[in-house]
DNA sequence: CCTGTTTCGTTGGTAATCCAACGGATTTGT
DNA sequence: ACAAATCCGTTGGATTACCAACGAAACAGG
C-alpha cells in the first residue's frame, strides 16, 4: 500500500489540516483502508452504512439495478472523491446505490460519529474537519440544485439557455468556456447529443448565441 | 411579534436543543428577526448572503427571472423551513435565486460563522447545532439525488417506475401511499399531468401496477 | 503524410410528449 | 341536498425529442 496522504491532502475534507497530524487523526477517526479487486461490489444497495468512503486509488461506479436486472451507472467516483457521505451524515443509513470497483481500488473508511467525539488527545482538527464536511455537503447541494433547475425545463432549448445563463453568471460575462464536450453536455442535461447539436445550431442561426467548440457567447445578455 | 420559539423547536436545526437555552442561543448566534411585507423582495439573485434564513411566519417564494423577465418559481418556503443555507455553508455566498415574500413574513437570520465560534458563555448547544446542520444538508442532498435519479430517465414510464420503486423501497413493501396528487407528482417528475395520467392507466392496463387515488402497488416486486 | 479515432453537425423517419379541451367523479361549502 | 370547485382520466392534433446513420472536420500516432 502506497502513501495515501497526498491524496487525502487533495480532498476538500482535509483542506487546512496540517499534514503532520494525519497519522494521529486517522487513528482518532477510526479510519481503516480496504482493498477491493476489480469487479468486486463494495456494498450493495440497501446495505446499512455507517462509514464515509473516501477513494484513494482506483475507480468506482455507483450503480442502480432495476427489477429486471438492468444496471444503470449513477456516477463514477475517482480519487479523492467520497461516497456515501450524504447517506451517513443524514442518518438515513441505507445506501440507495450499489458501489462497484471498476479497477483495483483502495478505499479509506471513516467513522462519521468519531468526527464529533472529542478525543482524549484533544485533537485540534475535529472542528476543522466538521466545517469542511459542511462545505462538501453544501457545495454538492448547490451543484445539484443547479442541475435540477436545468433539467426540469421542458425543451432542449430551455435547458440549454438555463445552463448557459448559469455559466455566464458564474463567469460574470456573456462569454464563457464550458467544461463539457457535446456528449457530456447532453448527458448532463439528460438529452440526446444529436438533438442538442441541432438545437445549438438553431440558436446560432437565430442569433441568440455564438459558439466555437467549447467557447460560447450569449447575445443580449445584460 | 409573537413568540417564535415553538416554530424554532419544530425546525430540524434545533432538534435536541433544550428550549430554555433559546434566548441565550439567539444572542450567541447573532440572530435577528426581520419583518417583510407581502410582495417585498427579501434578497435579489446575485446578492452576497452571509446569514441563513429561517422562516418563522408567512410564505416565501424562491424565484428565478430569465433575460426576458419571465419569472419562474423554484420553491415555496413555509415555516419552519430555511433558505440560503446551502449557499452560505458552501462559502459560495452569491445566492442563485431571488427571495420574495408572498405574504407578510417574519424571518430569523442566523450568522453562519457564529455557529462555530466558541462563545465566552460556553454555550453547550454549538456542537449539537452543527451536527443538526450537517443532517439538514445531507438529507436535502439525498432527496435531490433521488429526484435527479427520477427525472433523468427518458420516458414518463421510466420516471414513474423509478419513483415508485423508491417509494416501495422506502416503505419496504410493494404497496405504499404517495404524498402527491396527480398534478404535484407531475410537477415533481417534471412532466405533464395528463400524460402522466395516461401513462399510469397504461401501466395499470399492462398489469404492472395497481392504484386507487394515492395508494399504489407494484406487481412483480421483490 | 497516411490512417484510425473521436467529435460534431445534419437529416429523416419514428416515437413520445405537450397542450387544450372535455366529461365524469369526488370533494367542499353553504 | 345543492351548487361550485377540484381532481382525474381520456382524446386527438401539434410539437418536440429520440434514434440510427452518415459525412466532414479535428486530432493523435506512427
Amino acid at each position: 500500500m502506497k502513501n495515501i496522504f497526498p491524496v487525502l491532502r487533495a480532498s476538500p475534507l482535509f483542506t487546512g489540516i496540517d499534514g503532520g497530524d494525519f497519522d494521529r487523526m486517522m487513528a482518532c477517526l477510526g479510519a481503516y483502508a480496504r482493498q477491493c479487486g476489480k469487479g468486486e461490489t463494495v456494498c450493495f444497495e440497501g446495505d446499512t452504512v455507517t462509514d464515509i468512503g473516501l477513494l484513494t486509488n482506483g475507480r468506482l461506479h455507483l450503480v442502480k439495478d432495476d427489477i429486471w436486472g438492468n444496471r444503470s451507472i449513477v456516477t463514477e467516483i475517482t480519487p479523492p472523491e467520497m461516497f456515501a457521505e450524504s447517506v451517513v451524515c443524514s442518518g438515513i443509513g441505507r445506501i440507495p446505490v450499489s458501489v462497484v470497483a471498476r479497477e483495483d481500488c483502495e478505499i479509506l473508511f471513516i467513522d462519521y460519529r468519531k468526527m464529533f467525539t472529542a478525543c482524549s488527545t484533544a485533537c485540534v482538527f475535529h472542528s476543522k474537519l466538521i466545517r469542511n464536511m459542511i462545505g462538501v455537503l453544501a457545495r454538492k447541494n448547490v451543484l445539484m440544485s443547479a442541475k435540477i433547475e436545468h433539467i426540469t425545463k421542458r425543451t432542449i432549448k430551455e435547458k440549454l439557455l438555463s445552463y448557459m445563463m448559469e455559466q455566464a453568471r458564474k463567469n460574470s460575462s456573456a462569454a464563457f468556456d464550458i467544461p463539457f464536450n457535446r456528449q457530456e453536455l447532453a448527458d448532463y442535461l439528460s438529452v440526446e447529443r444529436s438533438a442538442l447539436s441541432a438545437e445549438l445550431s438553431k440558436l446560432k442561426a437565430d442569433g441568440i448565441i455564438a459558439y466555437r467548440k467549447n467557447h460560447f457567447e450569449l447575445h443580449n445578455y445584460g
